[in-house]
RNA sequence: GGGGUCGUAGUUAAGUUGGUUAUAACGCCGGCCUGUCACGCCGGAGGGCGUGGGUUCAAGUCCCAUCGGCCCCGCCA
């Protein structure tokens, strides 16, 4: 029986150990990445989560280690001791941090087999089904090891913040109530309440807000969330939020102690200064320049208002969609990013999905456009349209005439799909920007009645109170959204404390007396004792480790992750359940 | 719910207008090799093309269905 573990403990991490250390015996554990076999010498990249160094086995050292090294096949699990030596001059590799120094083993214990992985780690475009499948191995590379890394330390940061800034965390329950506005819930049946369910939060939302009634004053947690909705790239049905709530402040006080949170974690973990306080810029504002709410402000390529130039025009497709109502909007592409017709072609198909019925463009010349609508179009407003959107000579123009929705989407679409083709932004570039003044409600056609564009706990300007009944969609909301570079990494508002008010917004939202009392009866009661103003915001976690590692899958910053089927690869869920799990808890497969 | 795309040795891919025994690289196994670092050299094994139907003299190639991965629309207060 070796020594190792018990007696001969690991002095370093693989990668740790350096120049220094040189003539010093080190006791090394970790994994065999690669083997090289010389028949005399054998050579062994040791791998840990630091990294990696060469261990040597030389015949000299001893017949026993030496056959045992012949054993060592990859991913074999080994713990050695050995004497760190400067590499013989021109051995070097400069490509390994450890590179100038090796290990010359004289104790090797194999402390675990392996069977051959099923792929191979310095592989980058494995498929995502046998990553999934083999997540553990997966996370072996070094790549996704770094990105979880990262979000270890952006946790860190953000509790040290909030803790420096006189926060409390604190816990709120899974197993909740079900609420009836927003997400689709994950229910969860009860056992002992027979026919009854608990649903898994969409966020701590009401919890939060009955702390700042308790008087919790300042409070945040790094918490688990649950949407049973269809995934995305940047969205899976549980995620993490950062949640803060504060009381006894305004729009303003929260945003720029949310900077500071922003400013502290970027310097700490990427070391990078950011400048604020950042940017802000109204919904309306926001949807008219970026056709978004979440724009991405790094690049320019604004959408330009044409419609007051077009009403009269001869093209009638221009001339009947304003008529209508609608809008027509452009953005330029200046001329140092040509397409060509086959590409501006490709365009229309791209804008399609956004519900455009059509991508019209043009080619800005000397005199004239280089156009399909140019005839159409008289030399008047030819003229108008040049002037406001500032052409020159090779500059494309994408035109758009819809209602302003299909419009904003397929040209705000179109401006993000344009600059990634183009490069018209620096990779490390980080552009934050405040959306703020967001409709406190719109218009839901499917439900036929409003819908809170936040949630029902948001507070309305005071001054737009007025409104609350007879122009729901014109009341503004005392709400903040923080966007990252055209993502959405967070999102707030002050609430509503007063009960009235309260009531007030449920009635809008057409919720009767009785459901707002059935549903949210806590809180309205909660409201009634002394609830001070307050108000809160909740960073998305996943979302901004995979900005700050430069992630394209949220799945690569989630150790273990769902695929868009919302299953578990690794564990196979979900899966089925016994009769018996069933019966007890009197449910039903229909 | 809908649109798109992919599925061929362990992995990554190639596979002509359907046509002999389905290719390659890496990996794996065996042998040789004392300074490699994607070690090298020699030899070898390994799949019947996601699954199920169909068309055909003949299907990895065509058709239908189905399962799964990814991207998007809807959805995500």
């Amino acid at each position: 029986m070796s020594n190792f573990l018990t007696i001969d403990k690991r002095t370093h991490y693989c990668a740790d150990v350096d120049i220094s250390d040189v003539e010093k015996e080190v006791t090394l554990m970790g994994w065999a990445h690669r083997r090289r076999d010389h028949g005399g010498v054998i050579f062994v990249d040791l791998r840990d989560r630091s990294g990696m160094i060469q261990v040597v086995f030389n015949p000299e050292a001893g017949q026993s280690v030496h056959e045992e090294a012949h054993k060592i096949r990859s991913e074999f699990v080994l713990a050695l001791k050995g004497k760190v030596r400067k590499r013989p001059t021109g051995m070097e590799n400069p490509a390994l941090k450890t590179g100038e120094i090796e290990v010359v083993v004289s104790e090797l214990e194999i402390l675990n087999e392996s069977k051959t992985p099923p792929f191979s780690f310095d592989e980058t475009d494995i498929s995502e089904n046998i990553r999934l499948k083999y997540r553990y191995l997966d996370l072996r590379r070094p790549a996704i090891q770094q990105n979880l890394l990262l979000r270890s330390k952006l946790a860190a940061a953000t509790r040290n913040y909030f803790e420096e800034n006189g926060f409390i965390e604190v816990e709120t329950p899974f197993l909740t109530k079900s609420t009836p506005e927003g997400a689709r819930d994950y229910l969860v049946p009860s056992r002992i309440s027979k026919g009854m369910f608990y649903a898994l939060p969409q966020s701590p939302q009401l919890f939060k807000q009955l702390l700042m009634v308790s008087g919790f004053d300042r409070y945040y947690q790094i918490v688990k969330c649950f949407r049973d909705e269809d995934l995305r790239a940047d969205r899976q049905p549980e995620f993490t939020q950062i949640d803060v709530e504060m009381s006894f402040v305004t729009e303003s006080d929260l945003i720029s102690v949310m900077e500071g949170l922003m400013a502290q974690v970027f310097r700490k973990c990427l070391n990078r200064e950011l400048t604020i306080p950042f940017p802000q810029l109204s919904y309306a504002d926001a949807i008219n320049r970026y056709g978004k709410d979440n724009p991405d402000v790094r690049f320019g390529l604004e959408l330009a208002d044409l419609t007051d130039i077009l009403p009269q025009s001869n093209f009638k497709l221009f001339r009947e969609v304003i008529a209508a109502g609608g809008v027509v909007k452009a953005i330029k592409l200046d001329k140092s990013s040509a397409l060509s017709r086959k590409e501006l072609d490709e365009l229309k198909d791209f804008v399609a999905v956004y519900g455009a019925k059509g991508l019209a463009w043009a080619r800005v010349n000397v005199t004239d456009w280089t156009s399909p609508i140019y005839k159409f179009l008289s030399a008047d407003e030819v003229k108008k349209i040049n002037e406001k959107m500032n052409t020159s000579e090779g500059d494309t123009l994408f035109f758009v005439a819809d209602v302003p929705r299909v419009v904003h989407d397929s040209l705000g679409n179109l401006r993000l799909h344009l600059a990634k083709k183009l490069n018209l932004y620096k990779a490390d570039d980080l552009s934050f920007v405040w959306i703020t003044d967001f409709p406190l409600m719109e218009y839901s056609e499917t439900e036929k009645r409003y819908v809170s564009m936040h949630h029902p706990f948001t507070s309305p300007r005071l001054e737009d109170l007025a409104l609350l009944s007879s122009q729901p969609d014109k009341v503004r909301a005392r709400a903040y959204d923080l966007v990252l570079n055209g993502s959405e990494i967070g999102g707030g508002s002050i609430r509503i404390h007063r009960k009235d008010i309260q009531n007030q917004v449920f009635s809008v939202l057409g919720l009767s007396d009785e459901e707002a009392r059935s549903k949210f009866g806590f809180l309205l009661d909660a409201l009634e004792y002394g609830a001070p103003p307050h108000g809160g915001i909740a960073f998305g976690l996943d979302r901004l480790t995979m900005i700050m590692t430069g992630a394209e899958s949220i799945r690569d910053v989630i150790a273990f992750p769902k695929t868009q089927k919302a299953a578990c690869l690794l564990s196979d869920a979900p899966s089925k359940v016994s009769i018996e799990q069933l019966m007890e808890l009197s449910l039903k497969i229909v």
